[in-house]
DNA sequence: CAATTCGGGATCTGC
DNA sequence: TCCCGAATTG
């Protein structure tokens, strides 16, 4: 392969980029720029030109499927490329943390606690909190860990006022150590520590990968910019793709400053800019443009499109969502009888529980679709059960696995005598922790070792003890049927459950540990579909190989990769993707219709400007990945929290220039008239504070107080024109300004800054 | 300790 | 509406 054939195509700045070596490099990358492009043919580039060995280059993108993809792409332009390390910065993190997380007393096999776990962890931390405020402090803990403050640091910086949470955030990571795992902060944070700590590491590293590169960088967050900073020596090339407008993870830490000020944080940056669109006809750039323009605070740049102008984007508005779930299934059944596939077509939603509506009315009309990034799969019960048993095996010392399914099917060993075992082990493990010199040796030593050891455990009744022991022989029992890598044959699951390789030991362990059986009542009783989840596990897992060494493979992935890999495997299917707005950040379609564009769904936080902006950067994004056709939808009604709720447009639609797009309102039967144009509240609320930027106020990470302004306050019931009644049902002031909650009678709930206006809201006499 | 009932809150977005 | 946690009962 020469490398005239891998440059040919390019334009005169992606060819510039691409050919760019020596000092920092920034590509500001419009949306479709051709910018995974031009990553991948720059490795390509730089191995062919032996400016370095394929296994100095790291490239590190945000999610798995843009790692994937990349990984392809380059390997497609140069085979070489297949040696370079292209992976998340997760999941870098992780493998980092396997070398050399032991010196921070991690266990080698430490698995990765998601926000669900760490809950957990908490609340057994910290039994007076209940479940919620735990996973606020949970928030505000991984919140910190982007920031990459220590509790200690922590209470001199973010969070100060608060006391309570200070305690949360310490006794939660002192816990978190104890078990060996870690969060998905730490996959990050960590990593920051070892390379500040320890020169050798640092050296190592920065030996190693000589090019460094990131994707998507507008979202990156501190900790991850410190990362950055520790893997570049001076010697290290660094090149980082971003564009502003597309930054869209604040709500996980994402500081769109760092690519604001890349120029100043790293010397004798290059800044190259791409802003050539090839994959938009015009007149949808146009529609984007015409949103974007309201945010301020951009680098600007003007997307140019090559392709000409295109079919003219539609915006639709529906009496109900049953109705725009109808109309996006004829649109579909009528475009692919002219020809197109269904494979052309991406459904796109601000929430995930928009996506229900189209699975059930898609399933009716046979028409095909993929569900992309459906993280719930790995948060069933079912999967959560199984998974605990595995974690168990792994790591001895996880204390949430094992409280998690000691006791299910039920053993006998309830709540209170959890806590007893609990506790013992824990005293067990910290007196070794403490009093042994060599950390490692200690992360085989938890649970199951030390139940089965220990004689004096505490006193718990019969049949607990008889429970704990049939568990602890169980465990033992698979440990040692996997490190022998015995042919499992499982004997009484009626054959339901089957695999290969791994997926046999998972299917064996589900049935060995009562799972199976437990699911499969519950399946007859209640009609769910638990078994089927499992088999699907089980279909994952059969991709690894039956070790250790494929079990600890087999957790990360599903840890930090919660697509499904079976899904994966049928993505040349021909079949319409349902998608969130966030998951199709990279992604392009031909036709995209983006759905729910109301005002409470999309955007669906607009209670302070920062967040109108965050929303207006994802219909950004959302508009942006069509390449042919475009649909806006919205709806006058919507059911949601079981009841039917009023809308009203989105402000974004409004945003459009008239004339950019074809209006057709389906909402006007059934008299309800004018639903495209009843937003006489939203705009004059808009008017009214529009104009006024926000100062960051890092108090606002703290619980907002209650407050009263004038005559407005808690409970005090309302008359909207619009609405109907209403009750108000919080005031509070939210970074600096007051915020007051309605919930009115239609189920609707709305923001109102009663500083500025409350629209025609009227005070009713109690 | 397990099973049942009851009431209130929930869903953002995701590594 | 649905699901979860707390309270109540056996």
């Amino acid at each position: 392969m020469s490398t005239g054939k891998i440059l040919d195509g390019l334009n005169e700045s992606q060819m510039e980029a691409v050919c760019h070596t020596g000092s920092p490099l920034l590509i500001l990358a419009g949306a479709g720029s051709g910018k995974t492009r031009v990553i991948t043919t720059k490795i390509a580039w730089l191995i062919e030109n032996n400016y370095v060995r394929p296994e100095e280059i790291l490239a590190v993108t945000f999610t798995n499927k843009a790692a994937r993809e990349m990984a392809k792409r380059a390997s497609n332009l140069n085979l070489l490329a297949g040696a370079a390390t292209i992976r998340t910065f997760h999941s870098f993190g992780a493998w980092i943390l396997r070398q050399y997380g032991g010196m921070l007393g991690l266990s080698e096999n430490f698995r990765i606690y998601d926000t669900d776990d760490a809950v957990t962890l908490l609340k057994k931390a910290m039994p007076e909190i209940n479940r919620q405020t735990a996973k606020i402090y949970v928030n505000m803990i991984s919140r910190a860990k982007d920031y990459c403050y220590t509790p200690k640091m922590a209470q001199k910086n973010l969070f100060l006022q608060n006391k309570k949470f200070d305690e949360a955030y310490e006794k939660y990571d002192a816990r978190l150590k104890q078990t060996g795992n870690v969060d998905f902060g730490d996959l990050i944070m960590l990593p920051v520590m070892l390379l500040e700590k320890y020169e050798h590491i640092r050296h190592r590293l920065q030996m190693r990968y000589k090019v460094i590169m990131v994707d998507e960088y507008q979202d990156s967050n501190i900790a991850q910019f410190k990362f950055l900073t520790g893997l570049k020596g001076e010697q290290n090339y660094l090149c980082v793709v971003g564009d502003d407008d597309q930054s869209i993870y604040k709500f996980r830490g994402a500081e769109v400053k760092n690519i604001l000020q890349f120029e100043e944080n790293f010397e004798n940056t290059k800044v190259i800019r791409l802003e050539k669109n090839y994959r938009s006809f015009s007149g949808i750039l146009d529609v984007a443009n015409c949103i974007i323009k309201n945010n301020s605070g951009r680098l600007g740049k003007s997307l140019e499109s090559v392709r000409g102008e295109g079919k003219k984007p539609k915006v639709n508005f529906f009496l109900n969502n049953n109705a725009e779930v109808e109309y996006c299934v004829r649109l579909i059944k009528d475009a692919v009888k002219k020809g197109t596939a269904f494979s052309d077509w991406a459904i796109l939603y601000r929430t995930n529980a928009q996506s229900l509506a189209f699975e059930t009315e898609f399933a009716k009309s046979r028409i095909p679709y993929r569900l992309v990034g459906n993280v719930r799969f790995y948060e069933r019960e079912e999967i959560k059960d199984a998974l605990a048993i595995f974690a168990l095996i792994a790591n001895d010392r996880d204390e949430v696995a094992f409280s998690r399914i000691v006791n299910k099917p039920s053993r006998g060993i309830g709540a209170k005598t959890q806590e007893k075992l609990i506790a013992f082990v824990r005293k067990a493990v910290y007196e070794k922790f403490e009093s042994s010199e060599n950390l490692k040796e200690n992360s085989e030593y938890g649970f199951i070792s030390v139940l089965s050891e220990k004689t004096e455990v505490p006193d718990i009744s019969k049949k607990a003890r008889k429970g704990l022991k049939e568990f602890i022989s169980m465990i033992v029992e698979l440990r040692k049927k996997l490190s022998f890598n015995e042919n499992f044959e499982v004997s009484d699951n009626n054959g339901l459950l089957t695999g290969s390789s791994l997926g046999k030991f998972v299917s064996f362990a589900i049935s060995v540990a009562g799972l199976a059986d437990y699911y499969k009542n519950e399946d007859n009783v209640s009609g769910t579909r638990k078994i089927e989840n499992l088999q699907e596990l089980i279909n994952t897992a059969s991709l690894y190989e039956s070790s250790y060494e494929g079990l600890r493979e087999f957790l990360e992935h599903v840890e930090l990769d919660r697509t499904l890999q079976s899904e994966n495997d049928n993505q040349e299917n021909n079949a319409v993707t349902l998608i969130t707005v966030h998951n199709t950040k990279g992604l392009e379609f031909n036709n995209v219709v983006i759905t729910g564009v109301e005002e409470g769904v999309f955007p669906l936080d607009s209670s302070e400007i920062e967040n109108i902006e965050e929303e207006r950067r994802l219909m950004y994004v959302a508009c942006t990945r069509a390449k042919n056709e475009l649909y806006i939808t919205a709806c006058a009604k919507r059911f949601r929290y079981g009841n039917w709720s009023q809308m009203i447009k989105s402000r974004f639609i409004d945003e459009i220039d008239t004339g950019l797009v074809e209006i057709e309102d389906f909402s006007m039967q059934g008299g309800n008239k004018n639903f495209a144009f009843k937003n006489k509240v939203q705009q004059k609320i808009r008017s009214d504070v529009s104009g006024f930027s926000k100062i960051i106020d890092h108090s606002a990470f703290a619980k907002s107080q209650s407050v009263t302004y004038q005559n407005w306050k808690k409970g005090v019931r309302v008359f909207s024109s619009d609405r109907g009644f209403g009750i108000v049902k919080s005031l509070e002031i939210n970074a600096g300004e007051i915020v007051m909650r309605v919930q009115f009678e239609t189920g609707e709930q709305k923001v109102y800054m009663p500083e500025f206006s409350t629209g025609d809201l009227e005070i009713l006499k109690t």
